[in-house]
DNA sequence: CTTAATAAATGAATGGCATTCATTTAGTGG
DNA sequence: CCACTAAATGAATGCCATTCATTTATTAAG
């Protein structure tokens, strides 16, 4: 090593190399640990909601994510262990966003059906971090745990078995989870084409609907179901 | 061109260059389009649901694919379009293992039963579709398309008002698909850990759950949802 | 019967992807 | 003061789906 001393404050305040530019391009950062950090899983978080919004989750790439925070792809890796952790920071940010304020406001079922409409709404924009939520351990996940415990507790307090409280909250959520693909299929995903004529009760059936209502059709069908799913699972209480 | 004749039947039985080897390496084809050829999109399906059954879907790739059929990758793209095409494929080969014999055979609530727990049997094993079956226009899949009718049928039979029986199907469904996910959660996947403090209630309807019985979580779940939707479904037909 | 068009294969790219590793620099605890 | 750890860069790695030019065989047209 070269007897050159290294500064032990900072280095001279200008390079003869480039002075500080306007802030069009802001001077790329060299390698090495930086003054101030740079990256936390919170910035992360939200520069990956940012990156969904605008292009989609085809668009969250490890190496898109990192541009859009001005930083090198490996550098993520410093504060996640894997795409599927930042999936997961998702998934959880968006989970605290479900709104759970009518559980011990309100009567039991209408509680529930605000929290699954709200629910729904929610994640219906997010379907790829499904598969990941449903194999989720709880542990990893603390709003998503906080919503469970309010749902838990609006449900005791409405009389439910203590034993049935999870598996109607798994019962609903599975509903829940199913219905958010369905928000995202084509208006014509049941259309039978040339096949109309070998499925005459289906083909019927899609036509009535048609003519039926002008409220869009996943809207009806989660209707439908979570009506359904309240009155029997309410048929239960004690 | 050379003037050597082409032979107009079959070339000669033995080539100078090879002599028919025993079984183990079945001699390299060579570039060309071959006498009879080697794939189809029933070949492809069965053998993309073999690769599943071996690997899973991690293991699906389109080189893994072709190697087990011993032919480049690019050959695939004769037949298919694209990966999604083979998904659709093989969705549409699980889609006539569902059962909906008892439509028809069986009072309705009964073969919907029937029907529910083997639609969610078949694609517990395949979440991976679930996301492509959810958006995937019925036109590109008979099979599927035959098992709306046969349960469009059974329905109409049993007095549902025409213009509610694709919401109940897609109500059932959707509560299906998500079920189907919750099959492959691991078992733990709602212990509390170190936040049980924090979640009194939900920490408690966990272990009663658990103390109860030894049926399985998702099964008890899903059971439980689908009498719910059954006996809800069923009080709104005429 | 010849010939053009089409179908089905190979093999060599291409560009994108998540992830890893060596290296550099800065803060921190003993 | 010094070792250790944290947080960044930049260069690789290996895998992936897909495309393209090319070769060979079959089929349809004239």
């Amino acid at each position: 090593m070269p007897a050159a001393a290294r500064p032990n404050t900072k280095p001279p305040a200008v390079s003869h190399e480039a002075a500080p530019r306007a802030a069009a391009t802001p001077a790329k950062r060299r390698a090495g640990r930086p003054a101030t950090a740079v990256l936390d899983q919170a910035v992360i978080t939200s520069a990956a909601l940012r990156l969904i919004g605008k292009s989609g989750y085809d668009g969250l790439t490890m190496a898109a994510l990192a541009r859009s925070l001005d930083v090198a792809p490996s550098a993520l890796y410093n504060h996640v262990a894997s795409k599927r952790d930042v999936l997961v920071l998702v998934e959880d940010h968006l989970a605290a966003l479900v709104d759970v304020s009518a559980f011990g406001a309100e009567p039991w079922d209408e509680a529930v059906r605000r929290w699954a409409w709200s629910y729904r709404d929610v994640f219906s924009k997010h379907t790829p971090l499904i598969p990941v939520i449903a194999v989720l351990p709880v542990t990893d996940a603390p709003q998503t745990l906080a919503m469970y415990e309010a749902v838990s507790q609006g449900l005791r307090e409405a009389g439910f078995p203590e034993e049935r409280i999870i598996s109607s909250i798994v019962a609903l959520e599975s509903f829940i989870f199913g219905s958010a693909f369905d928000v995202t299929a084509p208006a014509d995903i049941f259309d039978p084409g040339s096949m109309a004529e070998s499925t005459p009760s289906f083909t019927a059936a899609v036509r009535s609907l048609a003519d039926q209502g002008h409220e869009k059709p996943a809207d009806v069908a989660f209707g439908l179901g979570l009506e359904a799913l309240i009155s029997g699972l309410g048929a239960l209480r004690r």
